[in-house]
RNA sequence: GCGCGAGUGGCGGAAUGGCAGACGCGCUGGCUUCAGGUGCCAGUGUCCGUAAGGACGUGGGGGUUCAAGUCCCCCCUCGCGCACCA
């Protein structure tokens, strides 16, 4: 713990030193007041935030407007926290704080997000069960915050490996498992609902086999079982996955770096095809994207989202290919309008249609080039057959890796397959490639290649000698760029790169639609309405959104509650049996079969012999199933625990309507319902895209089936900075611990002896230049330290750690303590008398300003304005010898959410019994606002020449001719004519000449 | 390459289009203390000047305006994100 009194003797100067006087407001003294008032506060349940109704009803006052503050919750780590870890708690704290002074009941408390991997690491080098040292870790994080001064409902903390949480995150996996996306209705329903709907033939199913709709009535119940499955919004499926060996799991697409590697850990990741549980989010992609509109989050955010989801706009086309035109390949265009332009075609290499297409042999005069020669393993005339070249490809295309697929300039590489298709267009044959330019993960995986106006297949075609047809008139301007003039417009012969902009269309005519002559958005509509009219495209939306992969092969995570039966198939475990506990197993590390290339992931749970497999009455007598033995992955917890918060005792829902209603709808001033979900959630950017469009996609899903009365969980979103500090390598590179570091006389860094170099970066553990909250609290106290977090700079801004700055808030508080008690006898210097005129302007402007910085979360300016108020004051004290009451107390008051133990204790010095967290905040007088005279600038030309004292209300034409008569106005001015005189009414006044 | 954000004293950072540098650190000088830290007071953008005062000054260049750190255009640098997304 932070703030023990033992600590006390860490301070000799307060203790031995004979001249620090007795009640100065030092180490020591802080440390003594801030743990008496963490007991006081725990005591009483001082920041408790009563429901409307439940068992935590208890003070509930209908007449104060609810406030729902959020920060992402901590994964507890066993390095404990650094100075870091608390500065967006630290933010939300003092928001809370000044809200609950400002008349709300505020809901803030912090819960722990404590499944994950370094516990179970920890756990296969140690033994120890994950349990016991994650719950340690909680403990000591909770002691650490709580020696911040925290203002937590601690009766609301949740942690994601209570049993009595995971039950109803299997009970939400059991909601979503139960559902399915009504495309027309545009929301989850009941997968009931779709059963009878199917049983009535009022709804279809539409699959591969079926694009009219599986034929429900001659299907047999198994076959009807599946279909079913194959609906619900988690369903398995076997499809190539994020494999990592390193990891034993498989992950995300969201877990997997852009250079194929796992964000965890940095192990590569490998494609394999396994089956696997998947969330259905790509039916929420729209609404997922349409309802960031709504919502208040930083744009930064937003574009994340929106990049992630992908959302283009194009057409789906159908080409026929082969010699005899059996094969139809389905591409993705955004641009349809250059079609005509389309002069070959390219697959991905894993494209499923390539095989089919490929032909025996090469036909007549196929160039080298397009056999793979210049690929090593195809030697110099290329492969001897198609077959040959498109596996030879592949594996060439197997071989490399993502980087240097981006690396190797970009040069395009691909082969011939021996097929060609038909331009829907230009009823011209093109010729079918495969090149690993074109991805399978998006679109279809095969495009129509327009190298006039695509700059990768410009390269393609130019390294290929595929013809290059303009159907688009490039501009005037782009023309010129590239030494080109109008003739070449039609004619790229002379282009060095495509044109991918927007022009008229040119060269796009067949018998049934003419393009020329169009601008491109017309053109595109133009050619999509003919596509559809012969049948041979439609206009469709792409999305680069896949769906979520949810199994891992772990064990310290929360087990499905899912059974299967002996067809194989899941079955829901009832909810009567929820909690699925996770079952005990000696040996935690990851199972991986098989070797070399071929290796699989296989989940730890399977030790769990007597666990494997359970006894279930499902309505049709005991039966013996088979359990599922993966586990969710460690977002499962992280999507909901907002929602805990608000009911976190009820055993018998999620969360009790009611109570749901209250804290996360909220209320417009007018009264209409708000917008609502969370009023503040605070973390940090990192989680952008992961946990914040999980937990959206999840929320939404809830709210399809009526469990919450949001469409969003969090209205307002705050990403805080990082802290930095200094770190320091030696000469291998290797990061040395920052403390030990000192500096030579020639500017330079050592470290035992030697030079060590320095650079900024992120304060951890990896970096090795952490500083403990501990430190500091020992060394300053905890509210100095809060102080100091807040003031550094803006709560959104990277930061860097400067120790020897923090000295200047705690001279902050040591002048206020100084300022209410005489610190060599501990008596109250504060007296009854007036404040003068002077002085309590400058508090009512205080108030009023530090009211705004708080409410906009600028705390670093609410420091710095009660600093000077504070400032003003010492200067009255040190002339008058006393402290007016008047300033006194507001002052307190104004600082409590910054500072709350000091300020709870200055209070109680000043006479009162009851604690400053429910105090009304202070509030300014308007009449008090502004000073009786100001001092304006006057300036000639715009240059500062003179200063005048005028009255704050004075009239602009009384200031003007003050200003006119001013010496030093009239020496600038000398003989030069005045032109206008501008005065900005107490602000200055400008002379034009 | 595309998108987003940011460039202000020695340092962290303030400035609804209206006195650039609030507030803090550091530094300088003084006071207090047997001595030192986390005490107190004053000064502190740069340049010229003993001073009064003056000139310059928010990455660079142009523009709008009585007035620009702030608005507009072009460029440079740094950070972040995305990246062969058809």
């Amino acid at each position: 713990m932070v703030t023990t009194l033992g600590q006390m003797s860490d301070q000799p100067d307060a203790t031995t030193a004979g001249e620090f006087p007795r009640f100065r407001y030092g180490a020591a003294l802080a440390n003594e007041i801030e743990a008496r008032w963490q007991d006081r506060w725990e005591a009483e349940g001082t920041f408790r935030a009563p429901n409307p109704k439940g068992p935590l009803s208890d003070g509930f006052d209908p007449t104060r407007p609810k406030l729902f503050v959020m920060d992402m919750f901590p994964y507890p780590s066993g390095d404990g926290l650094h100075v870091g870890h608390p500065l967006g708690y630290l933010g939300t704290d003092v928001y809370a704080r000044f809200k609950r002074m400002a008349g709300y009941n505020v809901l803030h408390t912090l819960g722990y997000d404590a499944f994950g991997l370094p516990a179970e690491q920890y756990a296969i080098q140690t033994g120890q069960h994950p349990r016991v040292t994650t719950e340690r870790n909680i403990e000591s994080i909770r002691g650490q915050l709580r020696g911040l001064g925290m203002g937590h409902d601690e009766r609301r903390s949740v942690s994601t490996i209570d049993p009595r949480y995971y039950r109803w995150t299997q009970w939400i996996f059991l909601q979503i498992f139960g559902s399915w996306y009504d495309v027309e209705a545009g929301r989850a329903r009941p997968i009931e609902d779709l059963v009878a709907e199917l049983d009535a033939g009022t709804q279809v199913v539409r699959t591969e086999e079926h694009p009219d709709g599986a034929p429900w009535a001659t299907l047999d119940d198994l076959a009807r079982r599946r279909l079913v499955d194959s609906q619900r919004l988690v369903y398995l499926d076997e499809a190539p996955v994020n494999w990592c060996p390193g990891l034993g799991t498989v992950l995300a697409n969201e877990e997997v770096t852009p250079d194929g590697r796992s964000e965890r850990g940095n192990f590569p990741v490998y494609k394999r095809p396994l089956r696997q549980w998947k969330m259905r989010i790509t039916a929420y992609s729209e609404r997922l994207l349409a309802d960031l509109d709504l919502i208040d989050w930083p744009e930064r955010v937003k574009t994340l989202q929106r990049n992630w989801i992908g959302r283009s706009e194009g057409a789906r086309i159908h080409f026929r290919a082969g010699p005899d035109l059996a094969v139809g390949i389905d591409v993705f265009t955004t641009r349809p309008d250059t079609l005509f332009g389309a002069t070959y075609m390219v697959l991905a290499p894993e494209h499923p249609l390539v095989d089919e297409l490929t032909g025996d042999r090469w036909p007549e005069g196929v160039p080298a080039s397009w056999r793979g020669a210049g690929i090593a393993a195809a030697g110099e005339e290329g492969w001897a057959t198609p077959g040959d070249a498109v596996a030879g490809y592949r594996r060439y295309a197997g071989s490399r890796s993502d980087v240097e697929r981006q690396v190797e300039t970009r040069t395009k590489t691909g082969v011939f397959t021996g097929a060609s298709a038909v331009n829907p267009a230009t009823g011209k044959r093109i010729p079918v490639f495969i090149a690993d330019y074109v991805l399978m993960g998006y679109g279809t995986g095969a495009i129509m290649a327009v190298p006039a106006h695509d700059h990768r297949d410009f390269e393609f075609a130019r390294t290929f000698g595929l013809p290059i047809v303009p159907v688009v008139a490039p501009s005037e301007g782009w023309l010129t760029e590239h030494d080109l003039d109008e003739g070449d417009a039609g004619d790229a012969s002379r282009w060095t790169e495509a044109w991918t902009g927007s022009g008229l269309a040119i060269a796009s005519a067949n018998e049934g639609v003419a393009l020329d002559g169009l601008g491109t958005d017309d053109a595109k509509a133009g050619i999509t309405t003919w596509l559809e009219q012969v049948g041979a495209g439609e206009g469709t939306t792409s999305w680069k959104l896949r769906d979520w992969l949810f199994s891992r092969q772990r064990y310290w995570g929360e087990p499905f509650p899912i059974v299967f039966d002996e067809h194989d198939l899941p079955v829901a475990v009832p909810e009567s049996e929820l909690p699925v506990l996770l079952p005990e197993i000696d040996d935690y590390a990851p199972i991986v079969k098989g070797d070399g290339d071929e290796t699989v992931p296989e989940p730890p749970l399977g030790r769990a012999e007597a666990w494997r497999e359970v006894e279930l009455d499902l309505g049709d007598g005991p039966r013996t199933y088979r359990r599922e033995l993966n586990t969710m992955p460690n977002w499962a917890g992280s999507c909901w625990y907002y929602l805990r918060y608000l009911d976190p005792t009820n055993e018998d829902a999620l969360v009790d309507p009611e109570v749901e209603r209250y804290w996360m709808q909220g209320a417009n001033p007018d009264g209409t319902p708000a917008f609502g979900g969370v009023d503040l959630y605070v973390g940090g950017v990192e989680h952008a895209v992961l946990h914040l469009l999980y937990a959206r996609f999840w929320h939404k899903v809830l709210f399809d089936l009526g469990h919450v009365s949001t469409p969003e969980p969090f209205r307002r979103l705050y990403n805080q900075g990082y802290i930095l500090a200094a770190a320091y390598t030696d000469e291998r590179g290797v990061y040395v611990p920052a403390v030990e570091v000192v500096p030579d006389e020639a500017g330079g860094f050592t470290y035992q002896g030697r030079p060590v170099r320095p650079e900024a970066g992120k304060m951890g553990k990896s970096l090795k230049n952490s500083v403990s909250p501990q430190e500091v609290c020992s060394q300053y106290g905890a509210d100095t330290l809060r102080l100091y977090e807040m003031a550094m700079g803006p709560l959104d801004a990277d930061r860097p750690w400067n120790a020897r700055d923090i000295v200047g808030v705690h001279r902050l508080l040591q002048r206020l303590w100084r300022n209410v008690v005489e610190e060599e006898t501990g008596e109250l210097r504060v007296d009854d008398a007036p404040a003068g005129d002077g002085l309590r302007r400058t508090l009512h402007r205080t108030i009023a300003g530090v009211a705004a910085d708080y409410d906009a979360l600028r705390f670093n300016t609410a420091v710095a304005k009660l600093t000077e108020l504070n400032n003003v004051l010492t200067k009255e004290v040190g002339a008058t010898g006393r402290t007016p009451r008047e300033v006194a107390e507001p002052l307190v008051l104004l600082l409590a959410p910054l500072a709350p133990h000091i300020a709870e204790e200055l209070w109680s010095r000043l006479g009162h019994t009851d604690t400053v967290v429910w105090q009304p905040f202070p509030e300014a007088d308007p009449d008090l606002l502004v000073a009786e005279t100001v001092e304006i600038p006057v300036q000639v030309g715009g240059k500062v020449r003179a200063r005048i004292q005028i009255p704050a209300d004075a009239d602009p034409a009384a200031v003007e001719a003050l200003a006119l008569a001013d010496d030093k106005v009239v020496a600038a001015l000398g003989d030069t004519p005045v032109q206008r005189v501008v005065v900005v009414p107490g602000r200055l006044v400008n002379i034009v000449t």
